[in-house]
DNA sequence: ATTATTATATATCGATCATTACAGAAAAGG
DNA sequence: CCTTTTCTGTAATGATCGATATATAATAAT
């Protein structure tokens, strides 16, 4: 860290990676310093020093999931030009993230601090708060469709951006549970097939926004 | 419990009932035994007593959000007379469910044991059963709709059942961040629309089957 | 070379975890 | 009555929790 004294033994960051990894398999709560110790190959003191503790190591590794994953999946909703489009590639980036044979499956902010427990408060906020923001997000993009006057006016933005975060969310689970990629891109499609009802004029919305 | 001997000074089935509330709330490794013995007002020798530790206390409470909770979710489903109607009726339940003042919210069995941690493997391998087999309730619904030619021959009832029951599960953890019950319902009705597409032969079939 | 600074390894901290020994209390059977 | 049986309350068990004290090792600055 500094430029004087011991120099670090071991890489900040491939260490606070196999933390999120770690996190995301276990969780918060069912991930021990030891579990933490063991798999990063460092000693605590060396854990404390670097990260502060384990609740700030696993807002470090949120952060870092974020950045990347999140990040994909994001990334993915973006370059997408039309609305329809968009959310399409929100649920299939997610379907292929979900489900890697070398990573854990599912969402690490999704799965994390579903319960309120004595010790989380804190954190249990911030992660409903990122997952809320998260249909903000959508909302945001399928706002913009109809502004563009891609999707009918008075199209109901958060009520659609809830849906589809639902079932992303829902998908998180279904790969826990085992669920391959082909399986969470049927889940994907399937909701996708809702998208013309979804629209105040009833199907048939002329408009750049349909399936196909 | 005995005919001889001091006499139990509680009741089972409500300490049971605290118990089941307990670990909804704060989850199987959230709850900690003072967490129970203080809820449910006994001591932690009576707690063992009546029910021999904290898994199978865990796994009598599953058991009783079941045959409780449960039982209405999927007795709605049984009553109903079209498949539509039956999921509907399912979704519309368990939106009613998972949200209520005095209870908390989402699926008991839906938001525990999602992450594997060292001790839980017995515990996380049922309740991935349970939810599977949820799936499984749904696929049969749906099958015995194609049977009586209420959907089309050729439907996918297991993608269907999958992806109704993936919302379910998503709505429990929308529910778990604040969700009312008007936004479950909301989500359950977008499920819905996707309805008439996830038959093979189109949209239209013409069958008792239909949103309306 | 000496000092200052930072990281590491080992060992350990008090707190809390789930579980249980133990002794006394409350009932039924004799 | 007394014995047997079962439950209750208190207190304690060993194990594990997250977090640190301490001593030593490794670097830069002087």
């Amino acid at each position: 860290m500094a430029d004087r004294g011991r120099p670090r033994t071991f890489d900040r960051e491939q260490a606070l990676l196999r933390a999120m990894e770690i996190f995301w398999e276990k969780g918060f709560e069912g991930t021990s310093m030891v579990d933490l110790t063991t798999g990063m190959g460092i000693g605590a003191p060396s854990l404390y020093a670097a990260f502060g503790s384990k609740e700030e190591l696993f807002r470090a590794a949120v952060a870092l999931y974020v950045s990347t994953d999140g990040a994909d999946i994001w990334g993915a909703l973006a370059k997408a030009e039309t609305a329809y489009g968009a959310i399409e590639a929100f649920l299939m980036e997610s379907a292929q993230k979900f489900n890697r044979p070398d990573k854990p499956s599912g969402c690490l902010v999704v799965l994390s601090a579903l319960h309120a427990t004595d010790g989380n408060k804190a954190l249990r906020a911030e992660l409903v708060a990122r997952r809320s923001k998260n249909t903000t997000n959508l909302a945001a993009r399928l706002a913009k469709a109809v502004k563009n006057g891609e999707l009918p006016p008075g199209t109901d933005v958060d009520r659609m951006a809830r849906f589809y975060v639902t079932v992303q969310q829902g998908m998180s689970i279904q790969a826990r549970d085992g669920a391959d990629r082909m399986m969470l891109e049927e889940i994907a499609r399937s909701a996708l097939a809702a998208w013309g009802s979804l629209a105040p004029n009833g199907v048939r919305y002329v408009g750049a926004s349909q399936p196909l």
